[in-house]
DNA sequence: GCCAACGTTGGC
DNA sequence: GCCAACGTTGGC
């Protein structure tokens, strides 16, 4: 079992949009770091899902329910995506603030690698900030 | 809206 | 193969 982090812009798809989809594809990734991070999910891996540009919280946890396959909105044919459903929402944000303040989280990609639009979080990592939400899986 | 970080492109 | 120019992401 992995764990990971995946960002999405509100205003293109919300957490919200996640639960009253049921899953949705995650699609559109162009870089290959980020890409080879889809490569390596297996399903029932779980994702912390990161609200970018507005709220810059993680709201929920995702898990991966189709490992990847061609994105079809890649007309190189170069990317592909996998499919995310929701399995719950923090019963506290955790903003990245917050994730900045703690020294325990200096080293996380989302602090270190800012622009890395899915990124892997380690157990140690995924345990502290399940604890910041306040939330039990 | 600005700007830093960083990936990509293209001229040489 | 280097590097400047440019585009995009994403925090503030």
């Amino acid at each position: 079992m992995a764990y990971w982090l995946m960002k999405s812009e509100p205003f293109k798809y919300s957490w919200d949009r996640l639960v009253e989809d049921g899953r949705t594809h995650w699609d559109g990734v162009r870089n290959h770091q980020a890409a080879n991070n889809l490569k390596a999910m297996k399903n029932g891996d779980l994702a912390f899902f990161y609200h970018s540009n507005e709220g810059v919280e993680i709201v929920g946890i995702a898990k991966i329910v189709k490992e990847y396959y061609p994105d079809p909105s890649d007309a190189s044919g170069k990317f592909g995506m996998v499919d995310v459903a929701p399995v719950k929402k923090l019963a506290k944000p955790v903003p990245l603030k917050d994730i900045k303040a703690d020294p325990r989280l200096e080293d996380i990609a989302l602090v270190r690698q800012s622009r890395l639009s899915v990124q892997p979080v380690g157990e140690a990592h995924w345990n502290i900030l399940l604890d910041m939400g306040e939330t039990k899986l």
